[in-house]
DNA sequence: TTTTAAATTGAATTCCTTTGCATACGTATG
DNA sequence: CATACGTATGCAAAGGAATTCAATTTAAAA
């Protein structure tokens, strides 16, 4: 139970014959330290394997340099691994230690934001679920910058980054109507998320706008249930032409269904589109036509807002939509 | 920059009219309290909006209650994003935080690790790279016990689990041979990894005793380099007629050359089998024969042992293989 | 060489919590 | 009536580094 004492700056000092705040302005960049003194400091903390200790170290400054990224659905979606992957990247190249929370379906993030509020995280990033507004509120309190990814929550002060679901999912409508599809269908992700609602949003809008029926399944933004969606869109007496996905996973699963289930073929018999472009989309086994994420300057941007408004609290939060592209490969038809 | 500052104890306990300490007691669990004052500290601590500060307990504890995880391939493999899953989520049941490094191929475990311990983690989970032994050395130093995932280091005094990658390779020779394959061949991972060493030492040992001759290619566990190695192996005047790739991943990659690339058939021309099984693995574009690893078994041995350790530190290293277990699918022949 | 400004250094304080020790309490005992 | 007892609470020290202010040294200018 009783853990090994650390070598302090105090010893350090002692040894080197200094004071202890020399020991610590040595480790410092901007301190007024003698190359000499450094020097010596360092040689003694090496030679007794000191290094500073960043509880201490931010007890008093007031910075953990810590951030808090919440995640969730790593493992059901390959473009999370992604997200996490690069802001995990991009906080460290920043000098930002960065504390996990995968979050699954049974958690609420009410348990999680304390527990990142009492380690003194500098700052928040939140891909999952959304924030309610108490715990909105106790981060702004205690002046804890949130920032939201591909999620917004209307009247928070949090800032959010998004792909222009919207945008994307009227590219994909139009796709499929420049190429003469008769019976278009929608594959929603979980009922209860901005990005499903509104790249729906968004595909409806054009078809309405062209008068075209539309068919709509839902399939949870998981390959099973987006498969057993498939089955039932194309089992109907008036079966889909054109399936827009809500992610790529699910058109995997719609894709899967079709050829091995139904033995139909893509695209002859059906369009699949999915949203993400995750590396396997490219993969010859689904060539899947899909919306790209601009992950990396979502990351980027988010990252960016996230220690600028760590730098300077008073700081508005900021929002943004970027645009997705639409990237065709073969499970698209394509009459242009 | 400046940062709001907090509400502490002492404030919580003016108010409360008690004394800082009994705030403090309150807020454990063992401590003698009268349920009437810890519920009047409650109150005003609520009202205050007040949270224990981690940073304050750890100086004074010395115990974070952060653990620290380091690992790569998140994006290239599948697997990866399923055991930080898992990780993350018993470190947290048990009351463990979680500080998160992805590494990356430029990147030298010995940047990484005085990081984690400037934040006096309790204790650091490794599953990628190895460790320097001067690293090791350092951890040990610090009574910061270290645990290797799927990693071993012969004389560190770190913990490890692995998958028994040898047996692994050998029940795949053993299929191999049982249905009649003539030209078996090995698709490496990456070549400095034990677990791609060890699946082949597994593999051709069989292979060797049973006299047949074995071909290999590299593919570095990872897609396109799989697809590129499979290509080869094929179009040899002598092409293989059953492959067994290191990882899942690499084996999508084969199938895919093999399929696509090459029109031919799996698994009349070749079988092709796996080793991690991914959820994919068992989609029908793939239903893959692979070695599934025993991911919840080794997590769970892993932070066990990790926990264990961290609560009395004299405790030895452990160490532990678990025995894989083959899924048969489709991709593999079958004479039996 | 003296004066003055600038660069280093040290002492003491601060950050916030946990914890060992001392105290106060009311009751039961000799 | 004094003592022992157990519980609840307060006091004060400790944990390790950053930082302010003052003192000292050094370098530059005169």
């Amino acid at each position: 139970m009783i853990k090994k004492a650390n070598v302090t700056s105090t010893q350090v000092a002692n040894l080197a014959g200094v004071s202890q705040s020399t020991v610590s302005r040595s480790y410092s960049q901007e301190s007024p330290v003698t190359e000499k003194t450094r020097k010596k400091v360092f040689e003694v903390a090496k030679k007794l394997g000191y290094q500073p200790n960043a509880m201490a170290r931010s007890l008093i400054t007031r910075r953990s340099n810590m951030v808090g990224i919440v995640i969730s659905n790593v493992t059901t979606n390959p473009f999370y691994p992604e997200v996490l992957d690069l802001l995990s990247r991009k906080f460290q190249e920043n000098g930002q230690k960065v504390m996990l929370f995968v979050v699954h379906r049974d958690q609420s993030l009410d348990d999680i934001l304390p527990q990142l509020l009492e380690y003194q995280v500098d700052g928040i990033i939140i891909t999952a679920a959304t924030l309610s507004s108490e715990m909105s509120y106790q981060c702004e309190r205690r002046g804890t910058p949130v920032t939201l990814f591909n999620r917004y929550i209307p009247k928070s002060n949090a800032s959010w980054f998004c792909c222009d679901n919207k945008a994307g999912g009227s590219m994909v409508a139009q796709l499929f109507l420049d190429s003469r599809h008769k019976r278009p269908a929608y594959l929603a992700g979980s009922e209860d998320t901005t990005t499903s609602i509104d790249r729906e949003k968004g595909f409806m809008e054009i078809m309405n706008k062209n008068g075209v029926e539309t068919l709509r399944e839902v399939g949870n933004y998981n390959y099973n249930d987006a498969y057993a969606a498939t089955v039932r869109l194309m089992e109907r007496p008036d079966p889909a032409d054109a399936i827009f996905c809500s992610n790529d996973i699910m058109a995997f699963g719609a894709l899967d269904a079709i050829r091995s289930g139904l033995g139909l073929k893509v695209p002859e018999d059906v369009s699949i589109i999915g949203f993400d472009d995750i590396p396997m989309a490219s993969w010859p086994s689904f060539n899947l036509t899909t919306v790209r994420q601009p992950v990396r300057s979502m990351v980027d941007a988010s990252v960016e807002d996230l220690i600028s408004r760590i730098n300077s609290p008073e700081k508005p939060p900021n929002h943004k939509s970027i645009m997705g592209e639409m990237i065709v490969r073969g499970s698209s038809r394509n009459f242009s």
